[in-house]
RNA sequence: GGAUGCUUAGCUCAGCGGUAGAGCACUACCUUCACACGGUAGGGGUCACAGGUUCGAGUCCUGUAGCAUCCACCA
């Protein structure tokens, strides 16, 4: 075995036996108890990046510990369609070429991104093998596949017969670039410049051109075109009176009323509100109590239909504004112009500046369905880890609105509606079925035109858990799978997935899809900021899995996945835990050069040894400490565990302890120990191996813990209980520990070489009470000093040290001169002193207190504390 | 404007009633026969600020400040 661990040469290699095995297959007729949790599917268009690494390690943690704790563990995999960044891709893809989507035609296009996720739908499949995704591949979904289109068509056809899905008419976010409808949820809002402009309407009964107007305020006049009335508050003392008159609105002289409602907040603008309903949210509702009309003046495209006056037709937005402030300017009207700051919202896709627009679209009745989904979180059904994520998804959920479900894009599911003649809507699973109904409301056969919108992406998510276990039949996966066992997922998507799938999964299947959600945190950088392309800060999962293994990276990933809401990954980090890595590499091919090897029919309950029975109490109760963190989701926990036993116990201790034995100094214990340290050091690969799995699957077998065929992945959890008086021992041990370290912090203090070899006088009382015979050994290798049972003549030379109560005096090697080594200690404690005067002295010095900046002074102080606590170990080292 | 977090060692973060912790970085010494991606010993902390509860508060409560994120906001 080579010094450092070369991950190069084994990941692909333990892939190859795990595929080879079929290690991870599936297995349905399995009567053991089921786990299951359903990967959240990666976009086509996409390849890994930190996100996924993190969110499908964390997945992999939990499904390789489950199946070997012997679940009969079951990963749903999968791929998202991704309805409107794939078909943008597709579209640039094309245009490439210069070939528009139009020209082509709708099916062309389709067997274009079909094309195109036959191309890169396996790249991130690929990166996932390559990180260790433990699932069956042979059962990977896909959201648009055969069975899954059949199924999405049904739960459609069953919200829609229950109610809970209908068309209408409404305002909806529109976005102009893609010429279809997003929901709020694809809305990024981005402050730009803008102006706010007063514009005065002027009262039908006074002269043209008259004193008598109303003051409405606006950032968007081109809408004014598509006024249909202004509005104030009731109560507004300044508009007493007017209400009920009428208004001629400028540039198309169109007579509107003015009305009074409550919703008017007197201290914006000029408190009077121009009503314009077919574009704004608020003035849709005001049109609707007031029973007004909503006049639509854009077309698809953003730009002025052809419900404008001509010279306004086909102008972009800011085209019509430029001109229609020019014309209210020239006739006096514009009473002022403020240059403001706001909001304005963008599609997040796209980038089109968002509209508020009137179309007929399909709905979902989310307010109806929160109900149900909001008691399954309340009554702790499903549980959010952490659970301060309930309170995001209550307060979401309680204000929830419609969600508009269809897409005027090409990509994605058919909405399973057509029309009669009429506009009469049949909504069927199928062609058959539909003219089945339209016969029965006609009374003959008539043409039916399809829908041709397509639903959004996050409908097909929605339904995820039950249409990959086969619903709507009712196969084993459904009945024994499902809800399934945990969700995990980024915070960023519990409004767009995981709200929306108990919504719909506690409808449809009249039970939750999950029962814990994980929520995880982002990754950011090292500085805590977003990676972002433009940045250039990201760091691609694929360079640092082969910079430092993806060992590495899976152990980092768990030992930062503390519960906060960021990730901050650097570099630097993650080589501090690829030194971890190589350090377990190095521990054990140093087991294996001592011919130490696991020992299947090895009894820890025989062991006789104090040292020895000492690591196997703290391997056992490191396994039950990594069980209980990683059933809690705190997989820092566990990586913290298991970095520090395997470390700070297990090689700076143990191994050190066990060294002169297995040297051949103590030949009585050899054969126990070399049991004993394959033992543990087998424990350790199996409790770590879920973490970082392709390391200790390789040394596994090296140790004779697996053999030829078989896999660490499908061995069984360590089960072991803790033979009687074990624990006991700890403290003993740890006396031990602690003496050594006295001796050695002696030593340093005293400047005595490290070769040099020291004696220690230790009282025959506490030789028994802590075993020392056994350790004596031990302490010589551990700090160069060996035990005096006799106390030597009262001449020579020795420093006391107290551990716990018991004296240890340490008598000096000749060569150090004591008294000169405690006149330098002496001599540094002064000068300590000395200083620590004169800073104090400047501290109370109200001259260096008054010009002195605050962070001098902390400086000061800190300093001071540092003298002080040096000058108190010197004082203990030389008074005691 | 509403909400939720965060503020602890130089950096990144754990800890959430009982003697201030980790990793990295830092200092000194050590190429000792698993490992220099190592070993040993160290140094480094007004736990944001101000009040309160308690025998006792990074830890609970209230308030303040700064930062972050999400939601709302086109008069």
């Amino acid at each position: 075995m080579d010094k450092t661990f070369d991950h190069k040469s084994i990941e692909k290699k333990i892939a190859d036996r795990w595929n080879k095995l079929e290690a991870f297959k599936f297995n349905p007729k399995s009567n053991n108890p089921p786990y299951t949790i359903i990967l959240p599917p990666p976009n086509i268009t996409g390849s890994l990046h930190l996100g996924h690494s993190l969110c499908y390690t964390i997945q992999d943690i939990l499904i390789r510990y489950k199946r070997m704790k012997g679940f009969n563990v079951l990963w749903q995999l999968g791929l998202d369609h991704a309805g409107i960044v794939t078909q943008l891709l597709v579209e640039k893809e094309l245009a490439g070429r210069g070939v528009d989507r139009h020209d082509i035609g709708r099916e062309k296009f389709i067997e274009a991104v079909w094309n195109w996720k036959e191309r890169s739908g396996g790249t991130i499949l690929n990166q996932m093998q390559r990180l260790g995704v433990s699932g069956d591949f042979s059962r990977v979904c896909f959201t648009m596949d055969e069975q899954r289109q059949v199924a999405v068509r049904k739960a459609f056809v069953k919200l829609y017969n229950d109610g809970l899905i209908y068309r209408a008419k409404r305002l909806v976010n529109w976005d102009s670039k893609l010429k279809s409808a997003i929901s709020d949820l694809e809305i990024v809002n981005k402050e730009v410049n803008g102006s706010m402009w007063y514009i005065k309407y002027p009262l039908v009964d006074d002269d043209p051109g008259g004193e008598n107007s109303i003051t409405i305020a606006t950032t968007r006049p081109e809408t004014m075109l598509a006024d249909v009335a202004v509005a104030v508050h009731p109560s507004d003392a300044r508009y007493k009176g007017l209400v009920g008159k009428l208004l001629r609105l400028p540039l198309t002289d169109k007579i509107i009323p003015i009305i009074a409602d409550n919703y008017i907040d007197q201290e914006k603008g000029s408190g009077a509100l121009k009503v314009t309903p077919a574009h704004d949210f608020n003035d849709f509702e005001i049109g609707r109590r007031h029973d007004l009309e909503a006049i639509n003046i854009l077309a698809p495209d953003g730009r002025m239909s052809d419900n404008v006056a001509a010279e306004y037709r086909g102008l972009t937005q800011e085209q019509a504004r430029v001109l229609i402030i020019e014309r209210l300017t020239n006739m006096g009207l514009v009473e002022k112009e403020e240059k403001i700051k706001h909001f304005v919202p963008y599609a997040d896709r796209s980038g089109a500046r968002v509209e508020p627009y009137l179309t007929d679209q399909w709905f979902l009745d989310a307010p109806k369905l929160a109900t149900e989904a909001l008691r399954a979180v309340e009554d702790g059904e499903i549980r959010f880890v952490p659970k301060n994520w309930e309170n995001t998804y209550f307060d979401w959920m309680r204000n929830i609105k419609p969600w508009c479900i269809s897409r005027q894009i090409w990509w994605g599911h058919q909405i399973p509606a057509r029309y009669g003649p009429d506009g009469e809507i049949f909504v069927a699973d199928c062609d058959e079925e539909a003219q089945t109904l339209a016969k029965k409301h006609y009374g003959h056969n008539v043409e039916l035109k399809r829908d041709e919108d397509v639903l959004d992406t996050w409908f097909s998510s929605g339904l995820w858990t039950f249409t990959t276990l086969g619903w709507p039949n009712e196969t084993t996966e459904f009945k024994k799978h499902h809800p399934t066992d945990a969700l995990v997922t980024g915070f960023d998507i519990i409004f767009f997935w995981v709200a929306r799938m108990i919504m719909l999964t506690t409808h449809i299947c009249k039970r939750i899809p999950f029962k814990d959600v994980y929520i995880h945190a982002i990754v950011r950088d090292e500085k805590g900021q977003k990676m972002s392309k433009s940045k250039g800060n990201v760091l691609d999962p694929l360079d640092l899995i082969d910079e430092f293994g993806v060992d590495s990276l899976r152990f980092s990933i768990a030992a930062l996945c503390a519960p906060s809401r960021n990730i901050n990954m650097g570099k630097e980090r993650m080589a501090g835990y690829r030194n971890f890595i190589t350090k377990l590499w190095n521990a054990t091919r140093f087991i294996l050069m001592n011919g130490c090897r696991y020992d299947n029919h090895f009894d820890i309950s025989a062991v006789k040894l104090s040292a020895n029975k000492w690591i196997i109490a703290n391997v056992i109760n490191l396994i039950s400490n990594v069980e209980s963190a990683i059933e809690n989701y705190r997989f820092d926990e566990a990586a913290k565990s298991i970095y520090q036993s395997l470390w700070g116990t297990f090689c700076d201790w143990y191994l050190e302890f066990i060294k002169p034995i297995l040297s051949g100094k103590c030949q009585e214990n050899i054969s126990e120990t070399k049991s004993t340290a394959g033992w543990a050091i087998a424990q350790f690969i199996k409790v770590l191996h879920p973490i970082s799995p392709f390391i200790t699957e390789e040394l596994a077998e090296a140790l004779g813990l697996t053999g030829n065929n078989s896999s660490l992945s499908t061995s069984s959890w360590p089960c072991y209980k803790l033979p009687k008086d074990f624990d006991r021992l700890q403290g003993e041990v740890d006396w031990i520990c602690q003496a050594i370290t006295a001796v050695r912090s002696l030593r340093s203090d005293f400047n005595v070489q490290p070769s040099a070899e020291l004696k220690i006088i230790i009282s025959e009382n506490d030789c028994k009470k802590h075993s020392l015979d056994e350790y004596a050994t031990f302490i010589y290798r551990l700090a160069k000093a060996s035990i005096l049972y006799e106390s030597p003549e009262d001449d020579i030379a020795s420093v006391p040290i107290i551990v716990e109560g018991c004296v240890i005096r340490v008598i000096m090697d000749k060569s150090i001169d004591i008294n000169k080594e405690k006149a330098r200690l002496q001599a540094e404690m002064e000068k300590l002193k000395i200083d620590s005067l004169s800073i104090k002295t400047r501290l109370s010095n109200p001259d260096f207190l008054a010009k002195a900046a605050e962070t001098v002074i902390f400086d000061h102080k800190k300093r001071l504390s540092n003298m002080e606590s040096r000058v108190d170990r010197i004082n203990e080292l030389l008074n005691v």
